[in-house]
DNA sequence: GACCAGGTAGCAA
DNA sequence: TTGCTACATGGT
């Protein structure tokens, strides 16, 4: 199954929006190494329901390629149903967005599937971005099945049936370090069904937030990550080191030592689409930094 | 060798 | 509640 989705300029910067460090999903078709700053004409993949999905740029226009039939379309991978014109209109409410929005216009927040968004994000504390791709990579090779396709081999993220054997030790021997356990429980906790994915999409922002958290490993950052990058709730503002900084630098009004206080004012400040607003800011100051 | 990385859990006060 | 601290690993 192939198409082209026509974009207008400046709707989607596929190059951004994969290389801003939001999702561990999409891997390079060529193979190559994944975080590279020249390489902005790349194809990338990702797999849904046992099928490979295939896009790249070709001038504005999103081109893509499926394996097979899957249950999503492809505009839902970046949210393109959202005008962006009007949604970065609404966050640029300070001389700091106007900067970040004007400079990387195009970005777009992800919408990847919920197990290896969680499964990445429980990886990544105290980890740098590059070295969370290495390990869900790792994951993904040595436990997921290979789909062949158009005589090509691509890299399937494991179902939790294939990872319901994987023991806290080989993920240890994988780098997870303290991680491991975080990801094993995690994997027993979604087969034994205590947290649902489709309940998480039904209780509201408040609700997903605290039930994902009765996951060992998901605390206030990791919960906010995960429900904004794979179950789309816009309001969700994870507080990253880089954010919290940023806002301590940029927003001291709304900064406080609490968490929750923190994320609130900024929601309130922001509004509905609060995670375009961080994703921007946390791409904008890391960007700045070299 | 310190120091640090898209934090969190566990424990004391 | 709030305030420590340990936690694994690899890169600079």
């Amino acid at each position: 199954m192939q198409g082209v989705i026509e974009l207008e300029e400046g709707e989607l910067d596929l190059h951004k929006t994969m290389q801003c460090g939001q999702t561990f999903s999409w891997q390079k078709v060529s193979g190559e190494p994944f975080f590279d700053e020249s390489s902005s004409n790349e194809k990338y993949y990702t797999t849904v329901d046992g099928e490979v999905v295939i896009l790249w740029k070709e001038g504005e226009n999103l081109h893509y390629e499926t394996s097979g039939d899957i249950s999503r379309n492809i505009g839902s991978f970046f949210r393109l149903h959202e005008p962006l014109d009007e949604v970065l209109g609404d966050i640029q409410r300070d001389d700091i967005m106007e900067e970040a929005v004007e400079e990387h216009r195009g970005l777009r927040l992800v919408n990847d599937e919920f197990v290896p968004t969680l499964i990445s994000y429980l990886c990544s504390p105290q980890m740098r971005i590059p070295r969370i791709k290495e390990m869900v990579d790792s994951i993904t090779e040595k436990y997921g099945t290979e789909i062949e396709y158009d005589g090509t081999k691509y890299n399937q993220f494991p179902s939790l049936y294939e990872l319901s054997d994987v023991s806290e030790r080989e993920l240890r021997r994988m780098g997870l370090g303290y991680r491991a356990k975080y990801v094993k429980s995690a994997i027993r906790h979604l087969i034994k069904g205590k947290v649902k994915e489709e309940e998480l999409n039904e209780m509201g922002y408040k609700g997903a937030h605290e039930e994902i958290q009765k996951i060992n490993g998901v605390g206030d950052k990791v919960a906010d990550c995960v429900l904004l990058f794979s179950l789309g709730y816009l309001e969700a503002f994870p507080l990253d080191t880089w954010s919290w900084s940023a806002i301590e630098e940029h927003y001291p009004d709304h900064h406080h030592e609490d968490y929750h206080t923190t994320a609130d004012n900024l929601r309130d400040y922001f509004g509905e689409y609060a995670g375009y607003a961080q994703q921007y800011l946390f791409h904008h100051m890391r960007e700045q930094e070299d």
